[in-house]
DNA sequence: TGATATTAGTGGTATATGCCACCAAATTGG
DNA sequence: CCAATTTGGTGGCATATACCACTAATATCA
């Protein structure tokens, strides 16, 4: 009844579309393998970060994400009501603030590893080991600052 | 001072972080290009697979974009308060309602295709055409209702 | 045909994300 | 050391997107 996919459709042009349409994609499969518990799937990998990063500051976090930093500001919030995570100022520069997991966000992070891992292995087996992990390996570098910095270099120009 | 970017890093991992991340990023440099008229990256999507489509319906619509039906419906809002687009119910079938651009719509996403084709030639260019274009590919697939269908089966077993 | 199930959309609520205006703290230049 | 600038964060507002509960219209089938 519909659904004709032909050449036209956005996502075969405009990689901007490709990639924001695959997003959405991926958000709702990681998500029903990740199930309703108390985190998203977007949570969980800021969490990841988190953990990830030690306990940075929300500037450094907000360049590690590609993020907005008040962007990350506003995600972070329900985060600090349910006690995910916790925000301290730096003691050297009273501007800075810091993020870092709190005991009950390790827990529940913990815990939806194993999902987590089973919908990534999943991914793997569909695509392709080598190709999912030269598909990350390309959008890690779209995502990068390098990129970013090259895209805009080249429209000075124009 | 920060940025560390090592092999812990979330999007080396997980997919779903990946595309989310490279999604944020291009969101900024095509936004950045496109410049702030009246329309952002992701309504010039919406728009362009609209003309696309003809006069899709709501459904048909929302699953070429794999959008949630009422995602879809909120999304389209700013838009017909703007008078970009118009719906008006299906002749046949009066559950169903269609969309199409109106001539304000048509005009605005014409005056975007130029700057939108110099934001793609700086991506194609950057990543190089091929690999672009098999980016794309992959997302084309990833986004396909084929691999939802897929992945949603690989989970029946385990 | 009439009860039931399915389908298409709507509205509410919550998170995700960006831009802008603003504030406070730190840095820099004289 | 003080004034101007830069830097890190916050809050407001708007769009983006999902899930749920609900309604209206259609399709099914006994």
């Amino acid at each position: 009844m519909s659904t004709t996919r032909n050449e036209t459709d956005v996502w075969m042009h405009c990689s901007n579309s490709a990639v924001r349409r695959a997003a959405r994609q991926l958000g709702q499969l990681y998500g029903g393998v990740l199930g309703t518990g108390d985190l998203r799937s977007t949570q969980f990998s800021l969490l990841s970060q988190i953990a990830a990063s030690g306990e940075p500051t929300l500037k450094s976090l907000a360049g590690d994400m590609v993020m907005d930093l008040s962007a990350l500001g506003h995600t972070l919030k329900p985060l600090l009501r349910d006690g995910m995570v916790e925000m301290q100022p730096d003691a050297e520069d009273r501007r800075v603030k810091r993020v870092r997991l709190t005991a009950k966000g390790e827990a529940r992070r913990d815990e939806m590893m194993a999902a987590w891992r089973h919908a990534q292995d999943r991914f793997d087996r569909l695509l392709g080991k080598e190709k999912s992990a030269e598909l990350r390996r390309t959008l890690a570098h779209i995502g990068s600052p390098e990129f970013a910095a090259a895209f805009v270099a080249a429209g000075k120009d124009a």
